[in-house]
DNA sequence: TGCATATATACGAATATTCGATTAGAAAAT
DNA sequence: ATTTTCTAATCGAATATTCGTATATATGCA
């Protein structure tokens, strides 16, 4: 039985899981952005950008902001930003380190 | 429909997304450990950790090394110990928030 | 008021994840 | 060889997540 924290934080992992969800994150990188501007970054439908962004929203992994009809998302904290940057590294050095072992598997020939 | 590496991306937070698996991490903090060291330390099922591990070898969060019958693992990119600080640190400003939140709405007497 | 636009919610089907119980496999010890 | 110990894999039931479709709500405008 994981205790409170682990979970809540487990919870936040599980927030950021889907791509639909990074790519959002991404998209609101460099400042905020409304929900028409995300779906037409994302090609996604909007009604589906909207879950994606409900379920960031309610583990307050995004902020609002209500401007007329518009409504405002952004990344409400930075830390969020930075550990999903430090993640990609780590995919990006997973990649890299599988591509070299294809490498050894089969070597490209000398000539 | 999210790119690959967005995909592959939120894989990774899904391995992290179960308090039982963060909390493997953070007992791998240190070092290496045996399975059977993990599930002590967690309380958990033989089978469950197992099945557990399983998913964050799969992803390659964690890596092995077999010794006689038992198996160490260890974390295997020191930068996902990082991230997960950084949530971490990401839940403990969210929860520091909402007690000032429940704070201003009722507010401690004064005498 | 009526209508268009922006966003959110409800619902259901398909799919995925989780856990316990059981079994399998591999190495060590007797 | 048998038994014991350590770890992994299989299977099924319960639960959770995801997406599309349809609908609701709110705001601004004619």
């Amino acid at each position: 039985m994981p205790d409170k924290i682990s979970e809540m934080h487990a919870e936040i992992c599980r927030t950021l899981g889907s791509g639909a969800r990074i790519e959002i994150l991404n998209a609101l990188r460099d400042g905020e952005k409304t929900v028409s501007e995300i779906t037409r970054d994302l090609g996604l439908r909007q009604a589906n950008v909207s879950q994606h962004l409900a379920v960031l929203r309610q583990r307050r992994v995004v902020a609002t902001r209500k401007e007329g009809t518009s409504i405002y998302y952004k990344v409400s904290n930075p830390k969020i930003i930075q550990a999903c940057e430090l993640m990609r590294q780590v995919l990006l050095e997973q990649l890299r380190e599988s591509e070299e072992l294809t490498k050894l598997a089969s070597p490209s020939r000398k000539r």
